[in-house]
DNA sequence: GGCAGAATTCGCACTGAGTGCAACTTGGGG
DNA sequence: CCCCAAGTTGCACTCAGTGCGAATTCTGCC
């Protein structure tokens, strides 16, 4: 999502207000949904009801958003986590395996999904056979996200695959540790849950 | 997909003509389906067109169909590949690493995705955004998929968690593989670029 | 052969997502 | 204050998918 700065000739912003009012509109629109969406079911809540909750029209509803699940997905999913692992992988060293950098920024960022929020999210996800198939593709997205990152880190061609892997391997441990942290009633943290199967990895898997 | 054999008292099957021309029906309306999709792209073609090239009735295309994609995705994929999938398992020894054996299902699996019409199907998933998410979850599938047939082998509960990891990397082999050998015009099989990125994975991440 | 009951097919009307278009409103710059 | 562009809206339309009930086509059985 490429940010537009409204810069013009003299150097000073001349104008944010109409950003800002758009900005907003996304969120009362985003927050509407979402209110609706955990009261009655992704499928049973309409358009319609969205833009009414929202205060705005039908079609003006397609203006901020393409689709529904857009709504569900704009959250502060797959765009914040990715930036935020960008960031992450930045803060890196380059002395270390790609692997080990993977690891740590996942760790990194694993604060992110541990709210209350973010599991009611995932509740919502799945209960509709599209939309987790849209939850999928997100971490196959952030897959391919951490692997361009990786790239940044080191550029060298010849390492392109093994960073694929990489990025393949720790982000299929977030998953793995997502799932049953997520599944669990136990006041587990995901950090714990996440350095468990890590450290499972490396011995049964990793033979290190 | 549970098979219902019409079987009653006698012991022998009373009727099996009924069953035959359900299955007929559904492939007449795949393949009038695929061809159309191929013809002129999946979202260019409504459900309207594809009931009347197979000489049905468009509510009777969603008596055999729930959704349009399914269309696409009953062609030979998810089903045929998991279904093969258990059995290459079976046929493992048990005396082997999980991932080894892992391994050999994939390389075994591979020759299933080694075809003009998987890469046909394959544009076609890529040619819209709600596709390409299911294909994505369908991979997802297989991962699962592939993890329930290693606990038949080692159902031993302390070893979950390794199977889990052990299937996800294996697959995610398969999608980094079956991704780089879909994209090269040359003559590599599927095959050799599974070899040459298992023994990347073994040597720059396995460290063996 | 003919009949009762089922499985299958079909038409129809409806809901809801998403789009194209044209008109209308608003807010900021000159 | 006027102009222009951005933002907003209503309307009409296409298409996927569903519920329901009627019509048609088997299948087993007498």
């Amino acid at each position: 999502m490429p940010i537009d700065w409204n810069v013009r000739g003299g150097g000073d912003v001349v104008s944010a207000t109409r950003e800002d009012k758009k900005t907003a509109t996304r969120a009362r629109i985003a927050k509407a949904g979402l209110e609706l969406f955990v009261e009655r079911g992704y499928d049973a809540t309409t358009v319609d009801e969205i833009a009414e909750a929202a205060g705005i029209a039908r079609r003006t509803f397609f203006y901020y958003f393409k689709t529904k699940d857009e709504v569900l997905l704009a959250w502060h999913g797959a765009g914040a986590v990715s930036s935020g692992l960008v960031s992450a992988m930045l803060r890196q060293s380059t002395e270390q395996a790609p692997f080990d950098a993977g690891k740590a920024c996942i760790i990194d960022l694993a604060a992110r999904y541990e709210t209350e929020e973010s599991k009611a999210m995932d509740a919502l996800m799945r209960s509709s056979a599209s939309l987790r198939a849209r939850k999928d593709a997100t971490e196959v997205q952030l897959e391919s996200d951490m692997a361009d990152a990786m790239v940044m880190m080191w550029p060298d061609p010849a390492r392109r695959a093994e960073l694929r892997m990489a990025s393949m391997i720790a982000v299929g441990v977030l998953r793995l540790s997502l799932e049953e942290w997520r599944g669990d009633d136990s006041a587990n943290t995901l950090t714990a849950t996440l350095e468990r199967h890590f450290s499972d990895l490396e011995r049964h898997i990793l033979r290190t």
